[in-house]
DNA sequence: TAGTGGTCTAGACCACCTC
DNA sequence: AGGTGGTCTAGACCACTAT
């Protein structure tokens, strides 16, 4: 018995009802004994059902099935040029604009950005650019930057995409996320070529670094698009 | 040094650029004489790391920095009940049909329901329903459900809703999920009491027990919902 | 305070893959 | 073919917390 053949065992009596949702199961060491593996194994086997969100387990008072199963998901937050090559389409990037100003206040509120008497504190770059797939569209992306994080003088964002300098070079910063449906606002929908009031996917991201905050992105993306997981 | 330390050492040195994306890093047994402690502690860490999109790893080739760095989150499917009550706010449901008859080809097909001659050959339960929160519509939701889970005679579905009579009584199966944004259809307009053509975001979703196919549902939000979550 | 899960160790064997 | 990560063991100590 493998950890991964514990874990099927469990599942398997937890949907039999066996173990009905906030029930408590046996301690590592009886099901230890019961599989004949050593208690490691065991362990490893829960503490995955519990990342998973179908066990709760909490030290002295056991484990138990969990009551409400607030299922989780993984997602994966893709480089954009990595997902229009990955439909086997042509990647383009096109800057539309590159301005180094103060952000609005909602965006220096939520990255943390110094703010006095209503307005932000200080200036950062502002980038607005039109990812093409096929020279079709496919995402508009308005970005804040953090201008202290970048090197003199600043990349070329023209042929970098700023999502892809960030990657390469301010790695594995923490954040969040967020997406909602919107209607297309005018100016975005000129700048995509479709019509404004268009139903479309907007993800917002905002991220910092080990200490600085660094960026917030807002990506508009074409009728269409879907975002897909498995459970 | 425990293994939560050593992932942060690990990020640290990535952030640092000592070990650049792309690049392969010392080996556990490496790793685990510079730190002091043993291999399976620092396989812990290093297996987390590449859980989470920051490492890739392989036998006998290493362990090196993801090149494309593909961050991965994670977002809970939350119980629509709990999801309005955590807010504060009354949630109630209210059961707009329910019927039984032969599911469209595209649910058919994508639950692996049998189909026969381009129609679905057996029929399955077809559940309307709207959340309330605080009497306001907050959610449409569509179901096609595999009727030979349920008990005969089979629940009310009009007093508890059959996403929580699921989880309780079928938990725990696979699936897939689906988000995206798409202008409001008349007929579900009417039932929620908004404009048709109004951007909503939709989640569609599809799920599998042991060995049947439970059921699809696409769950239409209200204006304003928003999907948040974490990096 | 006592019982449970969380973590760590030192060693071992194995599966997989690149060389 | 050999080196790497993946997994397992038996034992130990610790941290948390329900009672």
């Amino acid at each position: 018995m493998g950890w991964e053949e514990i874990k099927a065992e469990v599942l398997s009596r937890i949907r039999a009802r066996d173990w009905a949702p906030g029930a408590t199961i046996p301690g590592e060491e009886a099901l230890a004994q019961e599989f004949g593996v050593s208690r490691a194994t065991v362990n490893r086997a829960l503490t995955e059902l519990a990342r998973a969100g179908v066990l709760e387990r909490k030290r002295k008072a056991g484990t138990r099935v969990a009551a409400l199963p607030v299922r989780r998901a993984t997602f994966e937050i893709p480089v954009i040029r990595a997902e229009v090559q990955g439909r086997g389409q042509v990647y383009a990037v096109r800057l539309l604009r590159e301005e180094i100003s103060r952000p609005p206040l909602a965006v220096a509120a939520v990255l943390g950005w110094p703010i006095l008497g209503g307005e932000a504190l200080g200036a950062m770059l502002y980038l607005e650019t039109l990812h093409l797939a096929d020279g079709a569209p496919f995402a508009h992306e308005a970005r804040w930057l953090n201008p202290g994080l970048l090197p003199d003088p600043r990349p070329d964002f023209a042929t970098v995409s700023a999502n892809e300098w960030l990657v390469a070079h301010v790695p594995f910063s923490t954040g969040d996320i967020a997406f909602s449906a919107e209607a297309l606002a005018p100016e975005t929908a000129r700048a995509m070529g479709l019509a404004p009031g268009t139903p479309v996917f907007v993800t917002e991201r905002c991220t910092w670094g080990e200490a600085a905050p660094v960026t917030w992105v807002r990506l508009t993306h074409g009728p269409g698009y879907r975002l897909k997981t498995v459970i």
